[in-house]
DNA sequence: AGCACGCCGACT
DNA sequence: GTCGGCGTGCTC
């Protein structure tokens, strides 16, 4: 790695810092450390008026500028270079996505080495009684109630505590300072990085589970090309056992020595998931989830880094993990939205996942019960091995979607009356129900029914959503929030009304309808404290009658085994989007809420209300499932020239001032238009058109779309806007990215 | 992005 | 008379 044969040489190091600007920066090598310089060291340096610290890029004799322009390396942080592949991985994530290399660096660091803080060499500080400590009598402490408290709570951890759950609990250092001086406790120093051998456990806790021919057949293929890039897609129906098929696969990673990577959907990251893994293996696994300190993420990093966790399970920023010895990488609902980042360095886990898995020649699984119509696409192309499980665990073979036209019905808190009774008979069987409604709060919107005024977000073109608990109006797209007005603020009309169903509404009618069953209502609002969502889980999963009311949290992977009904209250949404993938979208939803249905002894009914009862997407889902229609869209997208047939990248700009965007758009689309021309790259450029919701946020927010058959070529128009955004001065005032293979087009 | 420099309004 | 608004310029 290194650039120069002479490590003696080295004189300027080329320096990626965290700063939005796509530029690299030279400074003048000072004291290097024992092993000399390298590419991927931590330096900080002076950047401006401020320190900051860069990660070291490249080292040379001789930079571009004059030597004595450059300022030198205030220090160096590292006594080793950050992992080869991680820096690899950021490197390729840079250029793919067009964004600067040192923001990419920075956001792929754990917060801790961001900031600076050594790598090796951490300590866990904690705290013991000492013998005298343990024989103090009360009267001694009688002036220093606080210090009696922590000596009486560091006496319930006969293993210590650390300094960090002390101060959790509202001690400070003080106290414990008081406390050593007074001999009563002491500090004990352990490294962080101690401990753990995966050689010497066992590598399984439990067995692994007897697996049906489908699952054999997938596994034995997997199995087959342990050594080599070697990407499947594991398609398997809901239940079909796709996680036992993944378990298996782990096992035969780890037991070859290697460490496998899981990447996991925000949502998916359970408790419940992690018991399962945690069940089945008994080495070490590192699961990064959003509830980690700054200390237990830099501990997982250093641990997947080090090789010492064979397994490390996470959402989408997991896919920066370093890995000593990579051995495997599995995704999860592959198609699930969450594993593309929609803000500032906008990637796509998934897409990270099979770079990764290709460059460290290692399997890929890409698992899911409604794959994306791009996964699909590689299957059917033989890019990837299309590795399918069709066969439920239980008899029953998927619940099929009954279409239930809404059309001159009333509705009771969304529901039709034919749903009404269906809810009723299937709790009076014992059963169990999940209602799904996309929307949460109590109703979309408000609205005055003497002179048609709705409650409308002063920052978007939105709606307010009308909430009862607490009682507000709320706007789902930015932060703000109002108080419900008691008269109509147009007319002075005291009639105000909900208009339309959302999670809050539906729970209360439903509530009001069975009133001898509990109604769950379960959305972001209703899980916002911790473990409410586990614990009414676990509460449904005790098997009693009850109504599960809730939004597309409840959709995903959560084992409901009595749920025999499942209502989707409007199927409508996706169908007629503006938005490309927004009926892919919708449909994978829908198939994954109906996967809840009849899982334990008995066949599920998933009844689909809709407005659009012969829309003939909706009717094939219904008739003929997803995989049939993935087929369809596959070939609309074709004719359509759209993903996956085509590649996107959207530039987004945006600015409080409406003219700022329009005026810069314009200049964008004249200037790439014609730079185009002269070339034979085979790119379009469409646009600026406005954002589907222009005025979101306080911001105008306008869209330029570039396509083109090649990756490559639109790679090249994307680096010269960039180039040209950059350049132009006009373009610092306006908020601008570029979205390579855009999800949404929001 | 930060952060400083630099010129114009309502406050001690 | 100052504190502070955010335009604009720079970062090896």
């Amino acid at each position: 790695m290194h650039d120069s044969p002479t490590p003696g040489a080295i004189r300027v190091l080329r320096v990626a810092v965290p700063t939005p600007l796509r530029r690299l920066f030279d400074y003048r090598a000072t004291a290097p450390p024992a092993a000399g310089w390298q590419p991927g060291l931590r330096v900080r340096v002076p950047f401006g008026r401020r320190q900051v610290v860069g990660v070291v890029v490249a080292c040379r004799e001789q930079g571009e500028r004059p030597f004595g322009e450059l300022k030198p390396v205030a220090e160096c942080l590292d006594e080793t270079p950050l992992p080869a592949d991680w820096l690899w991985l950021c490197h390729f994530t840079a250029r793919y996505y067009q964004h600067p290399l040192g923001d990419t660096l920075h956001q792929a660091l754990p917060v801790l080495l961001r900031q600076g803080r050594p790598l090796a060499g951490r300590v866990r500080e904690q705290w013991l009684l000492t013998d005298s400590g343990r024989a103090a009598d009360t009267q001694r402490l009688k002036r220093a109630p606080r210090q009696a408290e922590l000596l009486a709570m560091l006496a319930q951890h006969p293993h210590g505590l650390a300094t960090q759950a002390v101060l959790a609990q509202g001690f400070t250092r003080e106290q414990l300072k008081a406390l050593d001086a007074k001999g009563l406790v002491t500090r004990r120093e352990t490294p962080r990085t101690a401990a753990a051998d995966p050689a010497a456990a066992h590598l399984l806790g439990e067995p692994a589970l007897p697996l049906n021919g489908e699952q054999a057949a997938a596994l034995s293929t997997l199995h087959a090309g342990l050594e080599t890039f070697h990407p499947c897609l594991l398609h398997g129906v809901t239940g079909s056992g796709k996680t036992e098929v993944y378990l298996q696969l782990i096992e035969a990673v780890v037991a070859r020595g290697r460490q496998a990577l899981v990447l996991v959907p925000e949502i998916g990251l359970t408790p419940q998931t992690l018991a399962r893994f945690r069940h089945r293996f008994q080495v070490p696994i590192v699961a990064l989830h959003s509830g980690l300190t700054d200390h237990e993420r830099l501990d997982a990093w250093e641990a997947a880094a080090s090789g010492r966790a064979p397994i490390v399970i996470g959402t989408r920023s997991a896919i920066f993990t370093p890995l000593a010895r990579p051995g495997a990488i599995i995704v999860d609902e592959e198609h699930d939205g969450s594993f593309k980042q929609q803000e500032g360095l906008r990637y796509h886990a998934r897409d990270l996942a099979v770079a990764r898995a290709q460059r460290h020649a290692v399997p890929l699984l890409l698992g899911s019960a409604t794959p994306s119509l791009e996964s699909l696409h590689h299957a059917s192309r033989g890019d990837y091995r299309h590795l399918r499980l069709t066969r439920r665990a239980t008899r029953h073979a998927p619940a099929r979607l009954e279409l239930v036209d809404m059309r001159g019905r009333p509705r009771q808190g969304g529901l039709v009356p034919p749903v009404l009774t269906a809810i009723g008979e299937t709790l009076a069987a014992g059963h169990q129900v999940l209602v799904f409604i996309n929307r949460r709060g109590f109703a979309p919107t408000l609205a005055c029914h003497a002179c048609g005024w709705l409650a409308e977000c002063d920052h978007c073109d939105a709606r307010l959503t009308l909430h009862r608990q607490p009682p507000l109006l709320a706007c789902h797209h930015c932060d703000s929030r109002r108080a419900l007005p008691d008269a109509c603020p147009a007319c002075g009309s005291a009639d105000l009304r909900p208009l339309g169903s959302g999670t809050e509404r539906t729970e209360e009618t439903l509530a009001a309808h069975f009133p001898e069953v509990p109604v769950h209502r379960i959305d972001r609002d209703s899980t916002r404290r911790r473990d409410a969502l586990e614990r009414m889980l676990a509460e449904v999963r005790r098997g009693e009658p009850c109504l599960l009311v809730g939004t597309q949290m409840l959709a995903k992977g959560h084992h409901l085994p009595h749920v025999a009904l499942v209502v989707v209250v409007n199927a409508d949404a996706g169908l007629y989007a503006s938005d490309f993938r927004a009926l892919e979208h919708s449909t994978q939803l829908l198939e994954q809420v109906a996967g809840r249905a009849g899982r334990a002894s008995h066949p599920g009914r998933v009844l689909v209300q809709t407005l659009h009862g012969d829309d003939p997407h909706l009717r094939m889902l219904a008739e003929y499932g997803y995989d049939a229609l993935a087929d369809q869209l596959l070939e609309e997208r074709r004719a359509a020239r759209l993903p996956p047939f085509r590649f996107l990248a959207l530039l987004r700009l945006e600015s409080p001032q409406e003219a700022a965007v329009t005026d810069l758009g314009r200049h964008a689309g004249e200037a790439l238009r014609a730079w185009l021309t002269d070339r034979e790259l085979n790119v379009d450029c469409l646009g600026p058109v406005p954002a589907p919701m222009e005025w979101r946020q306080g911001r105008y927010h306008l869209q330029l779309m570039l396509g083109a058959d090649k990756r490559s070529r639109l790679h090249e128009a994307g680096a010269w806007l960039v180039g040209w955004l950059e350049s132009n001065p006009a373009a610092r005032r306006v908020r601008w990215s570029l979205d390579i293979d855009p999800q949404t087009l929001a």
